[in-house]
DNA sequence: ATGGCTATCCATGTTTACCAGCTGGTAAA
């Protein structure tokens, strides 16, 4: 049994604890134990055979032994008695926004209802409504979350898919005679989410590559398998399809499966008015029939005359007609970041020590890093009260002198509450260097009221950035209801900047707004949102996103070395804070 | 249920918002 697999086991024994009212404590108990085996960096199995199992923090004996049940037997009684005493699908109704375990019992015992289905008919019917201290703003809001899970599709994130091909490229890599091992499709174009994995290559000896992408360990199913090529299913139900071609034809291979759809029908329509053909082979001279072949995709785009194309910007917008001219943006690099604007310490809900988070920021090279916790409203995340707030920024700026050629910010994640005021009196935002802030709370708001709210807090003279300005969840949470656009010109208005949350989950900004906002002069900048020091590597993602909205290294303020960053945040936002050049 | 501590013990995330009924339960973050 896998980690995934008993960290859910221990979730689900959490939800139906507290469908029983059990001791809470317990319950918190069950869900630590959860979320640590979750994101343990070894397999239990090989803990349990070490004897370690009560060495790691939130495992005692009770959920030692039944870690030990688990993977011994692959069953746990304790677990499915307790599921025995509720209905079948009753996880699914907490699943939903706005149902807890209050409401899920009272559904099932008032009105008989065990599943989303049930439920839905319920609402529709209007006996939900009917409901003591329940009533129709409360159904047609559950309503609005049912209709929200059904429509999230199937597709996985970048930041789940990514690992999954890197992971891959690295095993098959290692083969003699394997070249040009490299993600197409959607990861290659970096897109938000990813239907199914493409990973294309050469070799000499295509066979033996087939064969062992079919035996690697991460393969749960192997669907088809040809001489080059074959599709698999890997662990997290992601389809991974590999084809394998000879070294000479590898660019227009590559250019084909890397679409998109949209940039490739343009292509071809730009390509048949010059009498050639495309395809997935090369490039075939109309008249004549016949076929150049292409080692890269770089020669590919040279013989139609454009500029090579970088993946993120084959959306098919428009970026022919850009390339046709030799006007393609020199898009952002990750090497290009010098620092980040949003991270998380232990000080509030993240996982290591401001020490530890700066000294990861230093490894990457960095010149800088704000420390952004979160404000007292969070009081799950251990918020900071502006007392603790006041002894962190001290404790900042004492480890601040002791690095040389690196500055350590103060700043603050400050909570927009729900009329638009902020979560700290403004001189005490006023003690900080950086203040971002962002929603997490009231997000049901209508269009009108939240893009009030968001205005009112750029409008603050002390807040420097928005952060995650609509605060989307990928399949998880709709964004907000917002006009982004209005958000836009009073952020230029107010030279307040506005985050790429580099999170996988989130990445907000996403690659539209980042066009439009960049269009209106917005000032950008990357936020990890890291809450611990390996999440600095998020980084990429966010970069990923200012590319697919066509930005330069001088669009996005983390390129700027500390002096300069010092310098604009110093005259607060004052004109040089957007009107520089930078 | 865990972990600190050696106790038939004790502490363990908190604030805000929404909604139904006009204060307080419930859920979310």
């Amino acid at each position: 049994m896998k980690n995934a697999a008993i960290a859910q086991v221990f979730q689900d024994m959490a939800d139906l604890l507290e469908l029983k009212e059990e001791n809470p404590f317990k319950i918190r108990a069950y869900q630590r134990a959860a979320h640590t085996i979750d994101s343990l960096p070894v397999e239990l199995e090989q803990v349990m055979k070490e004897g370690k199992l009560r060495e790691i923090t939130g495992i005692g004996e009770a959920i030692a032994n039944k870690i030990t049940d688990l993977l011994t037997t692959g069953h746990l009684e304790s677990y499915e008695k307790l599921r025995s005493e509720f209905p079948e699908n009753i996880l699914s109704l907490m699943a939903i926004r706005g149902v807890g375990p209050k409401t899920a019992t009272r559904l099932y015992k008032e009105l008989d209802v065990s599943s989303v289905d049930d439920l839905e008919k319920a609402i529709v019917e209007g006996q939900v409504a009917a409901l003591y201290r329940l009533g129709e703003k409360t159904a047609e809001n559950i309503l609005r979350h049912i209709q929200g899970l059904r429509r999230k599709d199937q597709r996985v994130t970048l930041g789940e898919a990514l690992p999954v091909v890197e992971e891959i490229i690295a095993d098959l890599g290692k083969i003699r005679g394997v070249r040009n091992l490299t993600p197409a499709g959607s990861v290659r174009r970096f897109k938000e989410t990813i239907g199914d994995i493409d990973i294309m290559g050469t070799a000499d000896d295509p066979e033996s590559v087939i064969q062992a992408f079919v035996h690697l360990p991460q393969v749960e199913e192997v669907l088809g398998k040809g001489a080059t090529k074959a599709s698999v299913v890997v662990g997290n139900g992601v389809q991974v399809d590999l084809r394998m071609v000879e070294h000479d034809s590898f660019g227009s291979l590559l250019q084909y499966f890397t679409g998109s759809k949209d940039h490739n029908i343009a292509l071809r329509d730009r390509a048949s008015r010059q009498g050639l053909s495309l395809s997935e082979y090369g490039i075939t001279v109309t008249k004549t029939g016949e076929i150049e072949r292409f080692a890269t995709e770089e020669g590919f785009y040279e013989r139609l005359g454009l500029q090579y194309i970088p993946p993120e910007l084959r959306e098919g917008r428009n970026e022919i007609e850009e390339a046709e001219k030799g006007t393609l943006p020199k898009l952002i690099e990750a090497s290009d970041i010098k620092g980040d604007f949003h991270v998380h310490t232990d000080w509030s809900d993240g996982h290591d020590s401001i020490e530890a988070m700066a000294n990861a920021a230093r490894s990457r090279d960095y010149q800088f890093l704000a420390i952004t916790d979160h404000s007292v409203g969070r009081g799950i995340a251990h918020g900071l009260s502006v007392e603790r707030l006041r002894q962190q920024i001290a404790e900042i700026k004492a480890l601040d002198r002791k690095l040389s050629n690196f500055r350590l910010f103060t700043g603050i994640e400050v909570d927009i509450r729900a009329d638009g005021t902020l979560d700290y009196p403004d001189e005490v935002l006023s003690e900080l260097d950086i203040v971002v802030a962002a929603i997490h709370s009231a997000m049901g708001q209508d269009s009108d009221t939240m893009t009030k709210r968001i205005i009112r807090a750029l409008d603050n003279p002390y807040v420097h950035v928005l952060s995650h300005p609509t605060c989307r969840l990928l399949g998880i949470r709709e964004p907000i209801d917002v006009d982004i656009e209005e958000v836009f010109r009073a952020a230029v208005r107010t030279n307040t900047a506005l985050e790429i949350n580099a999170m996988p989950d989130r990445l907000d900004l996403k690659d539209i707004h980042v066009l439009r906002a960049r269009e209106l002069g917005v000032r950008l900048l990357i936020g990890t949102d890291a809450h611990s020091a390996g999440n600095l590597d998020l980084m990429r993602f966010g970069v990923g996103v200012a590319r697919r909205g066509w930005c330069q290294a001088e669009h996005i303020l983390n390129t700027s070395a500390f002096g300069e960053v010092e310098s604009l945040l110093k005259q607060g936002k004052g004109q040089a804070w957007m009107t520089t050049s930078r």
